[in-house]
DNA sequence: GCCAACGTTGGC
DNA sequence: GCCAACGTTGGC
């Protein structure tokens, strides 16, 4: 059997609560807190090794700020099940949680976060729910190609503990 | 801070 | 099942 394709995600967050720096400087972190069908179920289909682009929203500038892998598949958000958390969620049970979240750990800052306005010049990502008008998606799937656009317009494709030969 | 776009809620 | 009201997201 081939080796499983690493697949690509982006992953939103807003630099004031999490930025990318914290990830590197925790190390690993969950990613609970999402509280949306959709990208609950991108989470759900994520896999070990899975690469994600790391984008702060509600930031100056906004944009993709570094890369990171998924280091845990989902498992149910701890958060839905604590009361004082602003994520808790009384209708999830231990045998049916509501919630999922994933594991990251930080891959690779690039030497200067790749802007929104920049990702929208590339043509690989002119059809993507990130670039289109009123999207609210925190979490969402990217294909290989806008993957390595970025890595491209990052000036780190072929990085080393990357994605391999990138093809 | 503004506000457009979107998702969710709840009355009916 | 409809849809108005409401809350949230996120670019600007």
């Amino acid at each position: 059997m081939p080796p499983a394709r690493p697949r690509f995600w982006l992953l939103k967050s807003e630099p004031d609560v999490f930025s990318y720096a914290d990830l590197m400087r925790v190390g690993r972190e969950g990613w609970n807190g999402v509280r949306n069908y959709q990208a609950r179920n991108f989470l759900r289909e994520m896999r070990v090794g899975d690469l994600c682009l790391f984008y702060h929203s509600n930031a100056r500038p906004t944009g993709v700020a570094g890369v990171a892998r998924v280091v845990r598949a989902a498992y149910p958000d701890d958060l839905q099940f604590d009361p004082a958390s602003e994520f808790y969620d009384p209708k999830s049970t231990a045998d049916n949680p509501r919630w999922s979240m994933v594991d990251v750990a930080p891959v690779l800052a690039p030497p200067a976060v790749l802007t929104l306005d920049t990702l929208r010049t590339l043509p690989e990502w002119q059809d993507s729910p990130l670039t289109s008008k009123g999207s609210r998606l925190s979490v969402l799937p990217v294909t290989p190609e806008q993957f390595h656009a970025a890595l491209r317009a990052m000036g780190v494709e072929g990085r080393d503990g990357l994605v391999g030969s990138g093809r």
